[in-house]
DNA sequence: AATATTTTAGGAATCAATCCTAAAAGGCGG
DNA sequence: CCGCCTTTTAGGATTGATTCCTAAAATATT
């Protein structure tokens, strides 16, 4: 593990938000500024090929990237684009899939919302 | 309606399938070869405003477009990124969107799995 | 038919993401 | 620590989907 990619990784692990690359990008120049865009993209992907990170693909929107590794469902402002975690009701999902009759290899649940702030903003 | 607009309408009301706009593009062109891109994706947009088709955003591939204007899960093969219509149990999410007590405006449910042809290429 | 409005064709521009290449950084046996 | 081999990086060019721009064409209005 390089520096570059440690840096990357911890910036994810230490906190919740769903960044995109590019905020990730911008906090880890912060720290080593010829940091390359490209290392960034790079890693990303090896991370979450390696199922250390989570990755988020957003309507119209950059990819976000998550430390929580386990799938789960999340909540989408359709303003800003915040994302929040959510909690699965025990296999909410698991009868659904089955009933398909289908190797069900992932899901992947979005509610999306206008968050409190965006609700106040408007 | 223009022209244009009514034959790429009726390109995605025609079949089941859920076509990138570069696939529309060119079943449109073989119609009225002076079709710009930028229409078919400037009237793709309008539409979906419109609420008239839906738009189904993919992961590491281009938007695919949905004569079901009724929000729905979706059956996404991994490999080649075809998509089916799936019908939702008798609202399975409902009480899971309620029991957030936020006013969820829509969600999106992907299933993943690989294609019965993709399965046999392999 | 003349004028005002909307839409189009065609191509340039944007933006996220990927790819390319030479240089730098990491191993690792000794 | 030293040379050799492999991997990764920086930096920038490139791609691919999508959007934007502008003059011309179509459409609607009077």
């Amino acid at each position: 593990m390089t520096r570059q990619r440690q840096l990357i990784y911890d910036i994810i692990m230490a906190e919740p938000e769903h960044r995109t690359a590019e905020e990730i990008y911008d906090l880890a120049r912060a720290q080593m500024p010829s940091l390359a865009r490209g290392t960034v993209y790079r890693n990303l992907g090896l991370l979450v090929g390696e199922g250390q990170i989570g990755k988020l693909e957003m309507p119209d929107a950059p990819a976000r990237y998550d430390r929580e590794r386990r799938p789960h469902p999340h909540l989408v402002c359709q303003k800003c684009g915040k994302v929040e975690d959510l909690t699965m009701p025990d296999d909410l999902l698991r009868p659904f899939a089955l009933s398909l009759g289908e190797d069900i290899t992932g899901y992947e649940l979005k509610l999306y919302h206008i968050c409190p702030a965006c609700r106040k903003r408007a």
